[in-house]
DNA sequence: TGGGGGTGCGGCAATTTGTCGTGGTGCGGT
DNA sequence: ACCGCACCACGACAAATTGCCGCACCCCCA
């Protein structure tokens, strides 16, 4: 079933990746850089949406102030909040005020429509919790991080608080790479 | 204002300590340790709640599973959601299931208050994200696994994945000891 | 044609971890 | 009462990791 999918990302990369595989997989797509041009395509734009991936965090202004014009104007869509570093407090917030799910990157595209299909709510009691280990805590919020700085380590060190070297050498022990562009791309 | 406030925590201590706290500002407090008694004790309550404090790791059951029930008894009930390690995504469905509000241990008796009285998906658009440095990160993480094996240091070193006698050495470096009773307790 | 910043990497001292071992302390079973 | 067991707090010492140099090299931009 094709859909009409809304995609509001400021990162330029991630955001024509996501139009592209979502486009492939023969859905319409409109894509917004910032909170104003979203508003504004949603002001001009008669057809209701299916679904919308918003970017939490879009330079000045915050992608949870679009969830409610966004149901405004299309009260069936199903809205997905996307961040780079998630946190509770937000995720709550989204959800309060209507979003459907909420993912933290790097998320693969599996993920996404993984998550706007669930029902995080009513079906599934997802697992209670699994303390997960110091090192895999770590290396997830590097992760993180570092995708945030879109790669650069020596930024990524300064935030993280540790020597770029240490980075550096870290990265190297887990061959991770970058699984992200792969993960877009392996899907048509 | 006094409110009926309902408590539902396998942990003795803390259930108590909650128990005794709340009763001190002059809320009616009852209490449950398990899911069963809970439902059992909504049964035969006339009086509707104002507030309920869930545990969602209710040792086999899930607290999410007690949403639904105490809503339906008390349609106006704030409940919030307390867990020893939180996720984003079991915060998602407490919310969707139509949860108030969502902590992770250890919280303060202000936390609670807090997120109980605020209102986070309508009024506060909560930061968008500050990007922790690894040792604070890596410091909370801590703390909360080693609150869920009650200040066993064997047992969370073993969850964490490092050796005991590191954890040992790690704690001793930032005194921050156990400010978890002094929370509760220094309220009266 | 210089900065200025980023990446990778080698080397080396300083710090931290892993792993021993020794004592001490509660708690439950016999 | 005694034993076994699991816990905590240390000390000591080798092994691993980190911090901090330095160097070569790229790319961008004024």
């Amino acid at each position: 079933m094709t859909q009409q999918i809304l995609v509001v990302e400021d990162d330029v990369a991630l955001r024509t990746q996501l139009q592209r595989v979502l486009t492939r997989r023969s859905h319409d797509v409109v894509t917004a850089a910032s909170a104003e041009s979203c508003l504004a395509l949603l002001a001009e734009r008669p057809v209701p949406l299916d679904a919308a991936i918003l970017d939490l965090n879009l330079g000045e202004d915050n992608g949870l102030d679009l969830i409610e014009p966004v149901l405004a104007h299309s009260p069936d869509c199903r809205i997905l909040m996307l961040t780079g570093y998630g946190s509770i407090p937000t995720a709550v917030a989204a959800t309060r005020r209507g979003a459907h799910n909420y993912l933290t990157k790097p998320a693969s595209l599996d993920d996404i429509l993984g998550a706007l299909s669930a029902n995080p709510g009513t079906e599934t009691p997802p697992l209670p919790s699994a303390p997960p280990s110091l090192e895999r805590l770590e290396w997830e919020h590097i992760q993180r991080v570092l995708e945030e700085h879109d790669g650069n380590i020596s930024a990524a060190a300064r935030t993280l608080g540790i020597h770029r070297r240490t980075l550096q050498r870290r990265l190297k022990k887990r061959p991770s790479a970058n699984d992200y562009d792969r993960d877009y791309d392996r899907d048509y």
